[in-house]
DNA sequence: TAGTCGTGGTT
DNA sequence: TAACCAAGACT
């Protein structure tokens, strides 16, 4: 049940947000908000996906490419997946972008292009989890839902002093949470937590001199506000091995491959080569070649592995590849590759003579 | 439920 | 350098 100390909590935050809030390409400032300014909530949708773990330095680029290319939900219901699975290529979780193009045609076909506006019935839709759910609900709708994501599990840890390590601490954290959200300007509200967990509640070295919550803040008063929030150790991780195929035609070709939906990098364009493993797995190149090794591999870490990847490169004449399908050099944009796949191309693309 | 799933910046 | 971290969802 919310109480004055918490109305009092959540109107010292929004003043703070009305004097300090950052300025994204798909926020409504909180002036403009109060003179009734709505945001667009597919606007509001796609930079909640796009910045689920992510960095909004990163997303900034990608979401105005998105909104520049698809304006609207239904133009990108309607769009193809290898061009919205290219446009994603280098923002990670590519999940992500195959739901996001499911979600998108649902909301086409069975939402007349308009998102739901509660927290159940986005909830239903594919990519949208608890946290989306509440954020696009409150942003987009003035829904009081309880928005809990990293930067709300840090500050409320910090404010109440919650000592339970994440993520056994999450449903404390929710409903301390819940009992700070105000029925007035939930959006502005929840954005407000999320900009003080950004700019001044950070995970290092919090700027506790100039947060509006300093004052009731029990993790300061007890000098435990850099150790909060507690979290249990990660696993180490392992050393993968593999190796991977990068084919030359004469005419400038490269053969490429999609992944498979499911798994690692799924949905996206890469080379041809063997599974990844702590053992290099057995495997066949994806056409007779001469191919060469450049000696140097490629190191990328992904979330639970670092891999090593060997490089095998070679010109190649007009074949028909056991795997994979030549890529005509016009329609080829080393962009469109995942980062681990572009570094292999960076590499190989070096290898081999200029083509006429 | 705990593992899977990217990337780039920071410390 | 290696670890940590960022507006989580899915299975």
């Amino acid at each position: 049940m919310r109480d004055d100390s918490a109305m009092n909590l959540s109107t010292e935050l929004l003043d703070w947000y009305d004097r300090h809030a950052r300025t994204m390409p798909w926020r409504v400032s909180p002036a403009d908000r109060a003179r009734g300014v709505r945001p667009d909530p597919y606007a509001v949708w796609l930079s909640e996906i796009m910045l689920q773990q992510t960095t909004v330095a990163a997303v900034r680029d990608y979401f105005l490419k998105f909104t520049r290319i698809w304006p609207k939900v239904t133009d990108l219901a309607a769009a193809e997946d290898a061009d919205v699975m290219a446009a994603w290529a280098g923002l990670g979780y590519y999940a992500r972008a195959r739901n996001l193009l499911k979600c998108a045609r649902v909301v086409a076909s069975e939402h007349a292009g308009r998102f739901p506006d509660t927290y159940e019935a986005l909830l239903k839709l594919p990519g949208i989890g608890p946290y989306t759910a509440a954020a696009v609900s409150a942003i987009a709708f003035d829904r009081s839902s309880v928005v809990v994501d990293g930067n709300v599990e840090r500050v409320i840890a910090r404010l109440h002093a919650v000592e339970t390590p994440l993520p056994d601490a999450k449903p404390e954290l929710t409903a301390l949470a819940a009992d700070l959200t105000p029925e007035a300007r939930p959006g502005d509200y929840a954005q407000a937590v999320m900009d003080l967990g950004a700019t001044i509640c950070t995970p290092r070295s919090p700027a506790c001199g100039i947060c509006p919550w300093s004052g009731p803040c029990r993790a300061r008063a007890m000098g435990l506000q850099s150790e909060l929030p507690r979290k249990r150790p990660k696993a180490a991780r392992p050393v993968r091995q593999g190796v991977a195929y990068l084919a030359r035609r004469r005419d400038g070709a490269w053969l490429l491959e999609t992944r498979p939906e499911k798994g690692l990098l799924g949905g996206m364009l890469g080379w041809p080569g063997s599974d990844w493993a702590e053992a290099v797995p057995d495997h066949a190149p994806p056409l007779a070649a001469d191919w060469t090794d450049p000696g140097a591999e490629v190191r990328h870490t992904f979330t639970h592995f670092h891999l090593s990847l060997s490089l095998r490169v070679a010109q190649v004449g007009d074949v028909t590849p056991d795997r994979g399908r030549f890529v005509p050099r016009d329609s080829f944009r080393p962009a469109d590759l995942p980062t681990v796949m572009r570094k292999a191309y960076d590499l190989a693309a070096a290898t081999l003579p200029p083509i006429e």
